[in-house]
DNA sequence: ACTACCCGCGAAACCGCTTTCACGAAGTCT
DNA sequence: AGACTTCGTGAAAGCGGTTTCGCGGGTAGT
């Protein structure tokens, strides 16, 4: 079976009695073609059911229609369903503009591997990164000129923009939570210091902090980095050396979690010794017992706000970064 | 700044003293050209460090270098890991042999939407479709010669190649694992019945309880939807109808997490009054507390195996389904 | 030695769309 | 009324590869 052969320009142009230039403006919304012959074109189309072959129209414009989304090969794929959810909220919102998503998931490192050869090479339209280790690949494509996006907060003031969660006003609503329920001593677990999403999540603890005219006891900021154990690590710690503490702010709900069961083996009642909140109502913030009090972040909406942010920047408008809503959770933990 | 301009045929051609044509043929592997000329235009290509244009080459061959990867944009994607993690597995495979991968989260339902349009298109060299609700619109692409793979196992018999986990191998296992244990009474809490993973789970937990000689009481088989709540709903009315249950098998580690959370609420031990094993071996299983005892399947595996089966279809080899090993991970659930 | 093949290679057409350029018609200005 | 713009449009030149076609020389067959 001969696959139907899809028409062309030419047969467009033949049925509506235009040249081919006339049926490229039409299909490109170039304003100066004259409306009768617009439609007549638009109706030889509609008719014969034309469909734009991409592939030539990328080859005579330089435009590809394709965004890459860059995923750093390291971790966080795997196991982690927040960049998974991310991705499909780019990919619905580029699909809507007709541009296609084209994955990379590998390592972003150096600022000369096949990604940046890729990115540089003009196959695509622009780059969507997830999980900035480093600005350096970056910072070195913008010059460039290639559109990009950055999902998380860049760790220098490119002028590159980004959306990122408003982790300083999740943090800050969890640890007022905390002071709100009558917490008196309150101490924080943060994710790796090294991300700024860690960062600004310690800035919101202690700015609420701040508030209270108080300032956090020293050892009370403890330095996890994401992971269940480290959340269990600096748990038992802090019973060791404040056996007082009566509230706990963990960066995310994995290390809340963790917390929680050390509390609990360690003969504390959660919620009523001690308080927990989490961070990004996970699914464990659900399974978790007592079910944790959290910072939910809308994780879709992310990587809508990236797509979107890209949709602009192709069509030449200004942009600036997005930082999407959290929403504080109460459960049983706090 | 002017982006270097990258070198063309032309120029290859120039420099090796050949022709255009010669230029293609060496770089599409043509073993007519003789190995002087061929390493004369292999110097040139090293050199002036050419990269071929993707789009041009596409035009011209007809063949994109793209494959789709087809997610219906129902649930799954969200909150559930897997199928980013496949995905990244089929990234890294196709990418390997010089292909990308576009991304597609949408309805897949009807055989004659958007996805179904633009897969015939000839945009892309194939698809690999995830979470497939029915045979439809991939039985009906098959007569347009697309190369196809499906992840997981189709309804009906098509030929078209797929690759899964061992469902019924992983949950023979996880069962009899229950029964060696000790367990008598042993439900299941299936997965969304209309899904063929979740029926060849249910095959396998039958099947082990075959060989006991035995027949399950009616009432110890759950229907589920994979999700938490449906865990934690069925276990609640397990203990109700069958409070002497002392062993559950859940087709995924959501479920079998909602089922301890449950039966720790009301007030039975686990593992010790009753065992539970999921399947997965997902993060959840290793936060869960106790952490679960699970089957492992090797996601990872099972999208490298996706993308090397389609590798193979492109390259016209002969290919049939693969099915991934499960492992029994032995925890602290039972 | 003469015809029949085969083989490596270059010329050129072609893939389907975009964009520049120039031309004729219509409109504007002095 | 003549000179100068402006505007809509088509012809044609690409975009950067791939592939068909046919030529010339070497090999084989008789």
């Amino acid at each position: 079976m001969v696959p139907a052969q899809r028409p062309t320009y030419s047969v467009i142009a033949k049925a509506a009695g235009v040249s081919e230039a006339t049926v490229s403006r039409v299909l490109n919304g170039d304003e100066s073609v004259h409306p009768d012959r617009a439609k007549r074109v638009q109706d030889a189309v509609d008719k014969l059911g034309y469909r734009k072959n991409r592939v030539a129209s990328a080859l005579a414009s330089g435009r590809s229609g394709l965004i890459a989304v860059v995923i750093d090969d390291d971790l966080s794929v795997f196991s982690d369903p927040f960049w998974g959810t991310v991705t499909s909220g780019v990919s619905r919102i580029l699909s809507e503009n007709g541009i296609h998503t084209v994955l990379m998931v590998s390592p972003v490192g150096s600022i000369d591997g096949g990604v940046a050869h890729y990115l540089k090479s003009g196959e695509v339209d622009g780059a969507i990164f997830f999980v900035l280790h480093s600005d350096a690949l970056v910072n070195n494509l913008k010059k460039s000129g290639l559109p990009m996006v950055i999902a998380g907060t860049p760790h220098s003031s490119l002028d590159i923009p980004f959306v990122d969660t408003d982790n300083f006003g999740g943090a800050y609503a969890g640890t007022k939570h905390l002071i709100n329920q009558g917490c008196k001593k309150i101490a924080i677990i943060t994710g790796d210091i090294g991300t700024t999403a860690a960062k600004q999540r310690l800035d919101g603890y202690l700015q609420a902090f701040r508030e209270t005219g108080g300032v956090p006891a020293k050892g009370l900021i403890c330095e996890g980095d994401y992971s269940l154990e480290s959340g269990m690590h600096h748990a038992r710690k802090l019973l060791e050396t404040h056996p007082d503490v009566d509230g706990i702010f963990a960066s995310n709900d994995l290390m809340a979690a963790g917390a929680v069961t050390v509390l609990q083996d360690l003969g504390r009642l959660v919620p009523e010794d001690v308080k927990v909140v989490g961070f990004d109502d996970a699914l464990i913030a659900q399974t978790t017992r007592p079910a944790l009090t959290t910072i939910r972040q809308d994780v879709v909406a992310l990587g809508e706000a990236a797509g979107s942010l890209m949709i602009a920047q192709l069509n030449g408008e200004d942009v600036k970064p997005i930082i999407t809503p959290t929403e504080l959770i109460i459960r049983a933990s706090a």
